[in-house]
RNA sequence: GGAGGAGUACCCAAGUGGUUGAAGGGGACGGUUUGCUAAAUCGUUAGUCUGGGGAGACCUGGAGCGGGAGUUCGAAUCUCCCCUCCUCCGCCA
């Protein structure tokens, strides 16, 4: 959510964010019209307020026949403006929170995903003397993954990462948690169902869609994160928390549920795109400046990088665009790394900053000379399951088998996977 | 899932409808005293959110006793719903 003072004073960076996220623009006007709206009457309200305390102050013991016909028929009046009040700051909150978050000016502007800048290129594309296999088709073989199995079970959308590849999955979330708390960051492995209101606070989800968005148990009011980030960056709310604990950096382990809803047709070969899948994320509070935060993104990033690095993956870094940036972001970095068997680089990592834009919603605040701030909040992958993909396809031998990147090497105990069929 | 109990400020806690603009402790901070500390003593400690006025220091309203709705002229206090925690039973990795 945008402080609503930021969007009275600002009404043309506002004009400007909507148009470059390809959102209707109309959605200003209707903020300030709710807002003036509700000042408005808000102050009949409490004037309204200020005349029945001062009647109730005057009261010692018995109250007169006077005194109680003036106080019931301030109260009259006060069920009229109340009952508006509600109705307008409703209507407010509902388009307040359709209002995305501005984005940082080296966003590029665009339509969709199309229009991402690609960044930089790293690493060479792996080059082989046989055409190479997907990941689906090498794991049949070596009997590492299954999808068949998983579609009469749970449905379509599901996967069995199974002997070796159950090892080498675990294995790379290891290697990646670890190499995070080995520089630092505190561990975290959170619950994977939250409260409607926590996942309203995440920013993502208007309040009407939150059990329709996600997988969620409307019963127990209970929604199954999409990410961790949806478990950890609340936790902090409601709090104020004290300067010289920034930045807080949290490493999180979680399976992540995702409906994948308007996707129908898409990547329905193998375990590339599944409703339930495995994440290693990075969430961070910094203080409310946009040099520490941009900083810190970065700082994220280069995390990112170095682990594609170490399983020797070739990837490209995207500046992703303003129409293909999620709701909270100030900015988006997208890791695509390269899948041999589908001859393109595809997204395995994502890289945020939300600004204050979660903050405010979750009510995290950091205090700074005294007065109270809302905190930058940050999400980026650190590793998913999608990253074991790549890494099968990308380190494919002729003979069907797959090498296994060296820092794995004592965690999964084998250096290759081979057929023991 | 069943049966009870509780939730008040940084912490503990008093408070059954109007002097509560929330007692009293503790802690913290500041002053006095002191060679320095401690002790003693005096003082401060409702934070926070928010409307309006003002260029501003500031002035002036409102909300707020777990959350929400209600009863009442008036609610920390009465009623209802929800949340969280505690005790016991049941179940369980």
């Amino acid at each position: 959510m945008l402080d609503i003072n930021l969007i009275r004073t600002n009404p043309d960076t506002i004009r400007k964010c909507l148009k470059d996220r390809q959102k209707d623009e109309s959605l200003l006007t209707q903020v300030l019209e709710f807002d003036k709206q509700y000042r408005q009457v808000l102050g009949e309200v409490e004037k309204l307020r200020a005349e029945q305390n001062s009647i109730s102050k005057n009261i010692k013991g018995k109250p007169t026949d006077d005194q109680i016909a003036a106080g019931k028929a301030i109260k009259e009046k006060q069920k009229v403006v109340d009952e508006q009040l509600r109705n307008i700051e409703k209507s407010l909150n509902e388009v307040l929170e359709e209002i995305p978050n501005i984005p940082a000016d080296d966003v590029p502007v665009g339509k969709d995903d199309a229009d991402n800048v690609v960044l930089k290129t790293v690493g060479d594309i792996p080059q082989f003397n046989f055409t190479p296999l997907d990941h689906i088709d090498l794991g049949e073989k070596l009997d590492i993954l299954d999808v068949k199995k998983a579609s009469e079970l749970s449905g379509s959308r599901f996967g069995y990462f199974k002997n070796q590849g159950a090892v080498l999955e675990m294995a790379v979330m290891f290697y990646a948690f670890n190499k995070l708390v080995a520089k630092g960051w505190r561990g975290m492995v959170p619950p994977v169902m939250i409260k409607s209101q926590t996942e309203w606070g995440c920013g993502y989800t208007s309040n009407k869609n939150l059990f329709n968005a996600a997988y969620s148990s409307p019963d127990d009011d209970l929604i199954f994160i999409s990410s961790s980030e949806h478990s950890v960056v609340p936790y902090h709310s409601n709090e104020i928390l004290a300067e010289n604990l920034f930045p807080i950096k949290y490493v999180n382990y979680s399976p992540c549920f995702r409906r994948e809803a308007g996707t129908y047709g898409k990547d329905m070969k193998g375990m590339f795109r599944v409703h339930n899948f495995n994440k290693v994320e990075m969430n961070v509070f910094t203080l409310p400046d946009y040099i520490i935060s941009d900083a810190m993104q970065q700082e994220m990033l280069e995390i990112e990088e170095e682990l594609m690095q170490d399983l020797h993956l070739p990837y490209q870094v995207m500046n992703c665009c303003s129409g293909d940036l999620p709701q909270p972001n100030r900015r988006m970095f997208d890791i695509n790394t390269w899948f041999p068997g589908q001859g393109k680089y595809r997204e395995t990592q994502s890289c945020s900053t939300c600004s204050d834009y979660q903050s405010r919603r979750l009510n995290t605040k950091v205090k700074i000379n005294g007065k109270n701030e809302f905190v930058h909040i940050l999400n980026a992958t650190v590793i998913t399951d999608r990253a074991v993909l790549a890494l099968m396809e990308n380190h494919q031998q002729i003979d069907g088998s797959i090498k296994i990147p060296e820092c794995l090497w004592p965690l999964t105990g084998f250096k290759e996977i081979r057929s023991t069929l």
